[in-house]
DNA sequence: GCTAGAGGACGGAGGAGCAGACCTTTTGGT
DNA sequence: ACCAAAAGGTCTGCTCCTCCGTCCTCTAGC
């Protein structure tokens, strides 16, 4: 009674691609492993400032929904990578380092997969950059305007400037209100932030870069959502085209052109 | 020696947003979790189509990267869910049922988080459509053209006509070569249409949906970034609006509104 | 000096996941 | 008619992650 109309489809070779999808691996991380990035990427974007200090463990791990056991082994690797400094006693805590250990080389991973990093934020940002037009307050761009001015003044001075530039695509996520679109956004930021500072950042690309940052607030004020995403492309395009340049072209699938 | 410049900033209750995503619940899902998440949605969305056979169960667990016994918890579940049949002996395997289980209910957190949702589908779907526009391939668009054609000719009947809906959108995300924007396109959809199969859907709403299907295939045909992208912002919002009309305007974000 | 508030260190209990062997049911081939 | 292959179904023991609670140690402020 069951033989069901059964499935010869195409002997696994040639399957349909949604399926590789579908069957793709698994892997979920453990909760010591995403703490550690979660608090290592915030380190690294500057959202954790140096010299600031951490919740108390008690009630940090509270917040996160873990034990504190397991909040500590990301805590102590950080420690260990010199990321955090543990000031013990009363009115210590935990500390962001203010000389932070150099970038890491970029991982075989990410090396690997940047296009895909690339991919990932232009997605992440096309979406925040439309919403924000919709649901910005004049009150969640106004500080957006100062990082600009910021980034204008600092533009001698790399690290602080990528930092202002993290912050300003992280408070244009938190301007549409989803709390998903700014947990990607990090996400995003993270991923790209060790790429970034392995690539050259002349002067000028620095300036255009903030030029844009500029008519994308513009836009953004004026609920142009047309305008915003177009400037948002090319921003983006600028750091994708210097890595295409930079590095080898990994996957398969991007020699890829259409033929129209 | 320590006594760091230290961390007066704001007592915790006017603490900067950013520092609510970082310090957010870490909640990993279990394998099984996310198995049996992954093979639910892919049956529900008709990836899987009804009557096919999954990979045995020796070999599937090897391609998701997990034991047997963690791909049986979810098997399992969703045999008993009537989802899946399982038929013993050679010849046999796990089967996708063909009188599926009406749709469930959608979750409350799903319908708490709806905009969320939203969004999210909104910031995958617009990666889609700028990553489609330059890369898709003449090869990739032929199929979609069928779909839409499919979608026209089966306008009266819904379930199909949402199972190709969501195979255009998978497929346009495949047209993008990014792995990880059609597990996100998938997930979106996943996510959606729990929402999607509890709103009406009028004759007129389907077919003017489908034109818009048509628009955009076309759009990404020529490699109109602009066109595909304002597109597909309208294409979204017709489902946007609907649910805004059904369901409690839920979170606290969302009565924001821009005063400029 | 004493106490409060912080980090630091164990140790045991529970559960998820893994690995591998084995059983049972069918069917296709010889 | 048989047997081997291919599938799902079962069981057991191990490992590692995580949790919980307890206690220790340090330090600043009163």
């Amino acid at each position: 009674m069951n033989a069901p109309t059964a499935t010869p489809a195409s002997a696994n070779g040639g399957e349909h691609p949604s399926l590789t999808t579908i069957f793709a691996p698994v892997r979920s991380q453990t909760a010591f492993e995403e703490t550690l990035e979660r608090l290592g990427t915030a380190i690294k974007l500057g959202l954790l400032e140096p010299g600031s200090r951490l919740p108390a463990e008690r009630e940090l791990c509270g917040r996160l929904g873990i034990a504190r056991s397991t909040l500590r082994q990301a805590l102590t690797a950080l420690v260990q990578s010199g990321h955090l400094r543990a000031v013990r006693g009363r009115g210590g805590g935990t500390f962001v380092s203010e000389s932070p250990p150099g970038a890491a080389d970029p991982s075989a991973e990410l090396l690997a997969g940047w296009r895909e990093a690339c991919d990932a934020r232009l997605a992440v940002e096309l979406g925040v950059a439309v919403l924000a037009c919709e649901r910005a307050t004049r009150a969640d761009l106004e500080p957006l305007h100062e990082l600009i001015e910021a980034m204008d003044a600092g533009i001698e001075d790399f690290p602080g400037y990528r930092r202002d530039d993290v912050l300003f695509h992280i408070g244009l996520a938190e301007a549409t209100g989803s709390a998903r679109l700014v947990a990607a956004a990090t996400e995003v930021q993270g991923a790209m932030t060790d790429l970034i500072s392995y690539i050259a950042h002349p002067r000028e690309v620095l300036e255009w870069s903030n030029v844009q940052h500029a008519h994308l607030l513009q836009a953004v004020g004026a609920g142009d959502a047309a305008r915003a995403v177009s400037t948002m492309i090319d921003h983006l395009a600028g750091t994708e085209h210097v890595l295409a340049g930079l590095l080898p072209a990994a996957t398969s699938a991007e020699t890829r052109r259409h033929d129209a």
